[in-house]
DNA sequence: TTCAATTAGGGTTCGGTCCA
DNA sequence: TGGACCGAACCCTAATTGAA
């Protein structure tokens, strides 16, 4: 089966899908359908492969032309042919571009050729056997597990069947999910997971049960908008059983185990899972972590939560004894467990990480924990940033999130010279996290293996628990007190930070008469509805060092440091205990209605663009210019049309936080150059001109970063980028202007120029 | 060799759509 | 109505290319 794809100069897509792949298999009654017009029902198009070569014949049945011949039974329509459908009841023309498949589809039809060729019979009687709840159960474990997990699936619902026979019920569901997917990427995909023998038993896919008229088997049709994700999970879920496959087989073979019937243990208890995404470097981990406390092990235990206990399963790997979030739970630390979605982009995101290694991973190869980087940093500023951070935590900003310039500037005083970036800070903070997160669980998996050592032989030194100090070689250590008071600290703050004071304490007065009746204190005359916020507030203010006793408001009473410490760590506990129960939902973001999007005009070809054409939101093209075949008015990547012009809304240059519109225009220079003039709404009569795009939007991207509070030392645009240049629909229409073709340097994406020689 | 220009690609946010 | 998901748009940055 191949995918072809129509699609109209303005945008319009239209796709061709069951092409037959032989000639003398197309059946004449099957016709596909090219196009749909407001005022004509349908227009049908007959297409055949010629061989395969990828060209596609078309037999008209009304008056199709090809590049304005009339199309005959021998023309060859190749790659970004114009096809023109005349319509009778419009007066528009409708102009097409055939666009084939870009990949070669190898292994996707050779399955294809396989099926046909084993001659696969539809196994009745097997078939007759499933219930239709049976199938929906099936589709329901692969979406969780992925294909290819028949034992867990035995293990779980399926104790009555064979693994081949549900083997050829998820053939059927894959088969049948291609059939309807329109996009060609993702049905090869699945087609190449399919693992078939030849005398496996075979059930037929939807598309021929219907021809059967049989009843409609896996309910997809109601599934169609659904295809897409459903397809990408069940690719995802492979990829994942991939990974853990080899790194199983990877460790196995290092205990000497070469094949897995020889040892009778469960194998998955002698898998060290801690070195499962070890050869990552960690900065791949920093970004979109799902918590403040997320750490490498949360994401291995994550990978390895979801093959064991399936995708979306949350609540149990929550709970699963032996992953690590249950201590999550069990522990003081204020740690909250991740929305479900934010662990299922987690999983998604893991997943790319992993897929860029494409199946070459190196589990020996450990890597370094931010090797260069924290080479960079010397130990006194580590050790000021650690103290910082048991002190303070990581500030939150008005915003909601983490406020790191804030914790520069408090650096800063602590040291003379600091001249790391806000991203290096919180990688580095990260990395000081990790550390202490490790120290923790070695501590508590030394502490485990004391009590209970008994039937594995670990090669450990014996020590005692005190002395368990960092061995990465580095002079910066932190110690087991250090990482818990880390641990307890940090977490405290950003608890109450993020929990507690945000929206006016509305946890906290949700609460209130809770508290009042809950939590006890000595001391008389104490008003939690206003003392506690006002120690909590004092202490998110100053940090744990320089808290002091703070004198009561109203009642005169000194409250000493321990005390308030011990109420705070009460208070703390307590509403961590009402957030786990109540699982507060996000709130929606406002939306804003003023933000219409406006659609770019799709109706008339190319050479009929209504100008203005609104092409994004902040982008409006004004005039496309004309092209001068110079080699100084091209690049390989652009065009610079003299007379382009386009209008960017963008930030002011004059006043902070207000935007304006900034004219971008293509002039020809008197050297032979063109000229790029950016003029500011703002200041008309002081436009900007230089001879790069990217110079205009420098020299403006430097006066925005003036008027900021905290400015970036170097600014980088795009110039192109913000001229418009690299807008696809806008490309597609400079390359449709005269004498585009003679841009010699100029690599065409849209238009196959080679054709028009 | 250095610095600026340019490009590709990643991260984040937001709106639209479907569905329970 | 909210959750889940996708994709467009926007912004930023690392890497590459090109010119001085």
């Amino acid at each position: 089966m191949l995918y072809a794809k129509l699609q109209s100069y303005v945008g319009e897509e239209f796709l061709i899908k069951t092409l037959p792949t032989q000639l003398s298999n197309f059946p004449s009654s099957r016709g596909i359908r090219v196009m749909k017009c407001p005022n004509n029902p349908l227009i049908i198009g007959e297409l055949k492969l010629q061989e395969e070569l990828y060209q596609f014949s078309i037999i008209p049945h009304t008056e199709i032309q090809v590049e304005n011949q009339i199309v005959t039974k021998e023309t060859i329509l190749n790659n970004f042919s114009r096809i023109y459908i005349p319509c009778k009841e419009c007066r528009t023309k409708h102009y097409y571009t055939f666009i084939l498949p870009l990949r070669e589809p190898l292994k996707y039809e050779a399955q294809r050729a396989a099926q046909t060729q084993f001659n696969r019979v539809h196994d009745k009687a097997l078939y007759s056997k499933w219930t239709q709840e049976e199938k929906e159960m099936l589709k329901k474990l692969i979406l969780q597990f992925g294909y290819g997990r028949w034992n867990k699936m035995l293990q779980l619902k399926f104790a009555n069947k064979s693994k081949q026979e549900i083997k050829a019920f998820a053939n059927s569901l894959l088969r049948s999910i291609v059939e309807l997917l329109v996009n060609y990427d993702l049905g090869a995909g699945i087609v190449n997971l399919i693992e078939e023998n030849p005398d496996d038993p075979y059930i037929e896919t939807n598309q021929s049960i219907i021809q059967y008229n049989i009843i409609e088997d896996w309910e997809l049709q109601n599934l169609k908008q659904k295809l897409i994700s459903i397809s990408k999970r069940i690719l995802m879920l492979a990829k994942i059983r991939e990974f853990i496959k080899k790194f199983k087989e990877h460790q196995l073979k290092n205990l000497g185990i070469k094949d897995k019937s020889q040892c009778k243990m469960n194998t998955d208890k002698l898998v060290k899972w801690d070195y499962l995404l070890g050869f990552i470097p960690s900065s791949s981990f920093y970004s979109q972590r799902p918590s403040i406390w997320w750490t490498r092990k949360h994401d291995s235990d994550l990978i390895r939560g979801v093959y064991q206990y399936g995708y979306t399963n949350h609540l149990i790997i929550k709970e699963a004894t032996d992953l690590c979030f249950k201590d999550l739970s069990t522990s003081q630390n204020y740690q909250e467990f991740p929305f479900p979605e934010t662990l299922n982009k987690r999983v998604k995101k893991l997943v790319q990480i992993i897929q860029k290694f494409d199946g070459f991973y190196d589990f020996d190869n450990l890597a370094q924990s931010d090797d260069e980087e924290e080479k960079s940093w010397s130990i006194a500023e580590k050790q000021a940033l650690f103290n910082l951070l048991c002190d303070y935590g990581v500030p939150i900003g008005v915003d909601g999130r983490q406020n790191w310039q804030e914790l520069k500037d408090k650096l800063i005083l602590k040291i003379n010279k600091f001249d790391k970036n806000l991203n290096q800070l919180e990688k580095m903070v990260q990395t000081i996290r990790t550390r202490c997160e490790q120290m923790l669980m070695k501590h508590k998996e030394r502490e485990f293996l004391e009590s209970d050592s008994s039937d594995l032989e670990i090669e450990q030194p014996p020590s005692s628990i005190g002395e368990i100090r960092e061995e990465q070689g580095d002079e910066f250590q932190i110690s087991y007190q250090d990482s818990q008071k880390f641990s307890k600290q940090t977490n405290m703050l950003h608890f109450i930070r993020k929990n507690i004071l945000p929206q006016n304490q509305a946890l906290y007065q949700q609460h209130i008469q809770q508290v009042e009746k809950e939590l006890f204190i000595d001391i008389p005359e104490y008003d939690p509805k206003s003392h506690d916020i006002q120690i909590i507030t004092t202490l998110s203010q100053t940090g744990f060092n320089g808290l002091q006793p703070i004198t009561l408001s109203n009642i005169n009473t000194i409250m000493p440091t321990e005390q308030i410490l011990n109420r705070i760590e009460q208070l703390c506990s307590f509403f961590k205990k009402i957030r786990d129960q109540t699982n507060i939902k996000r709130k929606p973001e406002l939306k804003d209605d003023q933000q219409k999007k406006i659609k770019p005009n799709s109706a008339g070809g190319v050479n009929e663009i209504q100008l203005p054409y609104q092409v994004s939101t902040s982008l409006k093209l004004v005039s496309l210019g004309k092209i001068i075949p110079s080699p100084a008015y091209h690049s390989e990547h652009n065009l610079f049309p003299v007379g382009y012009k386009s209008i960017r809304t963008h930030a002011s240059m004059f006043t902070k936080g207000k935007r304006c519109q900034y004219t971008c225009e293509i002039q020809e220079g008197s050297d032979g150059k063109p000229l790029f003039k950016v003029t500011s709404e703002e200041d008309v009569d002081n436009p900007i001109i230089k001879n790069s795009c990217t110079g205009c939007w420098v020299h403006i991207y430097n006066k925005i970063n003036e008027l900021q509070e905290h400015k970036k030392s170097k600014v980088t645009i795009s110039g192109t980028d913000r001229f418009g240049l690299l807008e696809a629909n806008v490309q597609r229409y400079l390359e449709e202007l005269p004498n585009a073709e003679m841009c010699s340097k100029y690599k065409f994406k849209y238009r196959n120029v080679a054709q028009d020689f």
